[in-house]
DNA sequence: TAAATAGCAGG
DNA sequence: GCCTGCTATTTAT
């Protein structure tokens, strides 16, 4: 080991956007709605490398004005680069300060980037007897290479590369890294917008190197290509040589490198946590108080040179061989008795994540028979355990069990397999059942919906409390993603085995968990249930701290059995409807179809909205100015093609058929593929965890639009019908919820008032706003106060109030003056909602459901503005989402209660469907009504609409 | 084969 | 202007 001095240069803004980006599925969001997925990405990348190398010299080099020579040489240098993310711009400040706190030097020189900062500065610590390391993952970097500076390059997924000389001949195919300034000459780079030689992508580059040596040789030997490249190359020697100065790092920067200077100190630790705590960094602290203060034992002689001796430093630190126990050991002995673990990993880089291979766990298979009946003693002795169905597939009503994964303690688990023959796993299932059905075991999982519906497929019952880390992460953050590889790396910075490593990609060659090796299957699902538990833990306290656990224990956890229950449910479909109106669909397509062929000329795909606007705006020219969309498209949008429709028979022909072949393609044939064959019914599955307000929503197939705006389209309507001859179909919906909440909520008496009188709100509105007798609203006003009263649930601007009217720009801002004039309290009610929003970076529903909106505070008007207007739809569209809730649960208990064969089957954000026993009509409409109108008490009545009929359109 | 885009169904 | 999910076409890999 040579004892040179090693410098470690920091490149800093590439490591930044690394870092945002790295998070930017999940960015992180601080309570005071700041974006700080920069900062923390940059820092664990930072201390990452100080951890690893403990290097005794190391600086931060920013850009500084970007680059002046390069943009005099060619003005467009740059020039395609996107606008600086927001959440980028804001972090440097923050980097800076952090820095500074860290005693870490930060070099940079106006009109210089970070790569001739770095370049400049190796080169004179090289001259000093320096080893330098480069930090970035830049290949640009690479022409710097020499025998004393080295790249240090991040690497996806965790650890790094250091390359050298040999690795840079290797990757880049040249014998002298200079010969790398040649190569991005040649084959350009498009983020930094250098045209490089056209046509010549890395692939040429190489071979032309290997051929000619440089930008030079090659241009001197254009004569020996031939064809289309060599007219290409001899066109453009010019830009080649151009591009070949701009790929070029400077090494001559006024900067000066003093050793004394670059010297890491102990930082100023308490500065650092203060702002660490600013920040709401609380791994990262620890990460930091680790690395600076409990060092002592880490600066051995084996972390002293890493970055040299492997190519890749991952980031196992524990062999297999230390792990303890692997399934099929001395089962017995474990059973019961805590087995003790070792400590718990100590790394949280980004970079660094924990898997089963690097923690130490302990999962364990039951065999069959005795063990099982064991096993199942002592889980009957816990109190809380979390538990992962294996199954077959992902439909529950079909799927079988593979197996089941139990854990009770943090790095332990069990995983009973299920036989494949149906004796067998009823058998097994009976030894289970005292477990699921026991009511004072605590039952926590991952979307435990599911399990729910896959057991009660098997007559189990799931009872006792609930906790369902999905749901509980979803009130946590709703913005966020919740399955559990996300919120296993983001929380326990630990990344789970992945389902396709076990069973392959999805499509051709998929296998079923059936065919996986048991040992593999109990690595799976333990280390699922194990993880589970563990976020258990964490959101717990996060529920708590955010005041919103009544939400999760009140509302969405008992939702979430309702939900199971009318899933399973399903609703009867008459098929035989659906394919007759499927033929009636296909013939009047093809009349349509034929006479667009003939107004055009010519056969062509009316579905494609690209050939489609060819033959409307460049071969009948139909329009002098097309509107284009955002890819330059001729946009053949309904709103856009609507105005022309008057002009042309083409164009309602057009609208036509879209219309139809959606009803035919979406609805009529989609829906009778999806009927299961056991039940005979249709089972959607609704999403607890996506829409960001608090509302539900439906796929597989989606019963939350099925039409019903065109006479047309509702016919479709007519295909759900009641499950027999003894049942008919009940519809109840809210009337107006959302207006009635903003009113309620707003205060705003002229408001409560109509609705209290039971007045129609939007003629009332008109009558006021337009100033005339209620008697004496006409049609057009009481259309254009509708569209207002909806505009202010969505946050209106004039613009888009006059898209959605006749009215003019001017009138339409008059209009929303008047509005705001007529009802005060609603403007008031708005702004708070946005005040409240920027103090405290979230807004509420009533029953505290939060939204977090991280852009409130945007210096961006538009990103702005699209928050302000969440801000105020969110606390509307959410509470209307509690209150339905509400509803549901209570409803679905007296269903249960009164052991009554009425059934709830859909809810469609206002409305819920349900199969009544006609004898139980009377006091099931009383009872709906009753339940929802007073599922949540506020100052304006709630009212809801009841129907009946034998299918789904006469019930409405 | 998968991902992106355009368009459109509902509240 | 808010919140969604599905289909078909097109594009990129």
């Amino acid at each position: 080991m040579s004892d040179q001095k090693r410098l470690f240069l920091v490149d800093a803004y590439a490591l930044i956007f690394r870092g945002y980006y790295a998070f930017i599925k999940n960015p992180r969001i601080n309570s005071k709605g700041e974006d700080t997925s920069a900062i923390m990405g940059f820092m664990n990348s930072l201390l990452d490398v100080i951890k690893r190398e403990r290097p005794d010299h190391l600086a931060v080099c920013f850009d500084k004005g970007g680059s002046v020579d390069r943009v005099e040489m060619y003005e467009a240098y740059k020039a395609n680069r996107d606008e600086t993310p927001e959440g980028i711009k804001t972090a440097v400040p923050y980097i800076y300060d952090i820095l500074k706190a860290m005693h870490i030097p930060i070099v940079m020189k106006e009109g210089f980037e970070a790569d001739d900062v770095i370049g400049t500065l190796s080169r004179q610590a090289e001259k000093e007897g320096f080893k330098t390391f480069m930090v970035t993952p830049d290949k640009d970097f690479a022409q710097l290479v020499t025998e004393n500076i080295f790249m240090y390059r991040p690497v996806f997924g965790g650890g790094y590369e250091t390359w050298g000389i040999p690795e840079v001949q290797q990757k880049f195919e040249v014998t002298d890294p200079m010969q790398v300034i040649d190569y991005l000459g040649m084959m350009g780079d498009a983020s930094d917008n250098i045209p490089g030689l056209p046509g010549v992508g890395p692939k040429t580059a190489k071979k032309f190197l290997a051929a000619y040596g440089s930008m030079e040789g090659l241009l001197a030997h254009t004569h020996e290509l031939k064809g289309k490249m060599k007219e290409k190359v001899e066109a453009n020697g010019e830009l080649g040589l151009l591009s070949k100065k701009l790929a070029t790092i400077m090494l001559d920067v006024p900067v000066t490198f003093d050793a004394k200077d670059f010297e890491l100190d102990q930082p100023d630790i308490e500065k650092v946590k203060e702002i660490f705590q600013n920040l709401e960094f609380r791994r990262l602290t620890d990460n930091f108080l680790k690395t600076f203060v409990d060092n002592t034992e880490t600066s051995s002689n084996e972390t002293k040179t890493p970055a040299l001796e492997g190519k890749v430093d991952t980031v196992a630190k524990k062999s297999s061989s230390e792990r303890k126990g692997s399934a099929g050991a001395g089962q017995f002995s474990l059973f019961g008795a805590s087995s003790d673990l070792s400590d718990q990993e100590e790394t949280t880089s980004e970079y660094t994540r924990k898997t089963a291979e690097t923690s130490s766990h302990f999962y364990q298979s039951v065999a069959s028979g005795m063990a099982t009946k064991l096993f199942v003693k002592n889980l009957l002795n816990q109190t809380s355990v979390c538990f992962d169905t294996e199954t077959t597939g992902l439909n529950p009503l079909t799927a079988e069990l593979v197996g089941i994964a139990f854990s009770w303690e943090v790095g332990k688990g069990f995983y009973v397999p299920f036989p494949e023959d149906r004796n067998g796993a009823k058998e097994l299932i009976e030894i289970l059942r005292p477990f699921f059905e026991n009511e004072n075991i605590e039952k926590i999982g991952q979307n435990l919906k599911y399990d729910i519906k896959v057991l009660a497929k098997y007559n189990v019952d799931v009872k006792g409390n609930l906790f369902d880390t999905m749901l509980a992460h979803y009130l946590i953050n709703p913005d966020m993603r919740h399955n559990m590889d996300v919120l296993a790396e983001t929380y326990l910075n630990y990344t789970p085995i992945s389902i396709t490593e076990l069973i392959g990609k999805k499509g051709k060659n998929q296998r079923s968990m059936r065919e996986v090796p048991l040992d593999k299957q109990t690595e799976y699902a333990v280390e699922d249930a194990d993880i589970t538990l563990q976020l258990k833990e964490h959101f717990e306290k996060e529920l708590r701290e955010a005041n919103t656990q009544k939400l999760f224990d009140d509302i969405e956890v008992p939702l979430l059995r309702v939900l199971a229950a009318m899933e399973l449910e399903g609703i009867n479909l008459d098929k035989a409807f659906l394919n007759s109106l499927s033929e009636e669909l296909n013939n009047d397509i093809a009349n349509l179809e034929k006479s667009i062929y003939e107004a055009a000329g010519e056969e062509f795909n009316i579905a494609s909205p690209k050939q489609l606007g060819v033959i409307l705006f460049e071969k009948m020219k139909l329009v002098d100015k097309p509107k284009k969309t955002k890819t330059g498209q001729y946009s053949t949008a309904e709103d856009v093609l609507s105005y022309l429709a008057k002009d042309h028979e083409i164009i309602q022909q057009i609208l036509d058929f879209r219309g139809l072949s959606k009803l035919k393609s979406t609805y009529v044939d989609a829906l009778p593929l999806q009927v299961e064959e056991s039940t005979g019914h249709v089972h959607t599955d609704y999403m607890q965890t996506v829409a960001a307000t608090g509302r539900l929503s439906s796929n597989n197939p989606n019963l939350q639009n099925i039409p019903i705006r065109t006479e047309r389209g509702r016919q479709i309507r007519k295909a759900f019908v009641p499950r027999n001859e003894d049942y008919t179909l009940l519809a109840a919906d809210y009337s107006q919820i959302e207006l009635r909440i903003i009113a309620a909520l707003s205060e705003e008496e002229t408001m409560i008032n109509a609705f209290k009188n039971g007045e129609d709100i939007h003629a009332s509105t008109a009558s006021r706003v337009f100033n005339v007798p209620i008697s004496e609203v006409t049609r057009e006003q009481r259309s254009n106060a509708k569209t207002v009263n909806f505009g202010i649930i969505y946050g209106v601007s004039a613009f888009g109030l006059s898209n959605q009217t006749d009215l003019s720009r001017t009138e339409a801002k008059e209009l929303i003056e008047t509005y705001y004039a007529t009802y005060p309290k609603l403007r008031s009610y708005m702004s708070e909602q946005v005040d409240f929003a920027r103090d405290n970076g979230y807004v509420q529903t009533v029953l505290n459901r939060r939204r977090y909106l991280k852009d409130i505070n945007s210096r961006n008007a538009v990103v702005r503005g699209a928050a302000e207007r969440n801000a105020v739809n969110a606390p509307i569209q959410g509470s209307a989402a509690d209150i339905i809730k509400l509803a549901m649960i209570n409803i679905h208990k007296k269903l249960a209660e009164g052991n009554n064969k009425s059934k709830m089957l859909l809810q469609v954000h206002d409305e819920l469907v349900f199969d009544i026993y006609k004898p139980e009509l009377d006091a099931m409409k009383l009872l709906i009504k009753t339940e929802m109108e007073n599922a949540y008490q506020l100052s304006v009545p709630l009212d809801v609409d009841l129907d009946i009929g034998d299918n789904w359109l006469e019930a409405h």
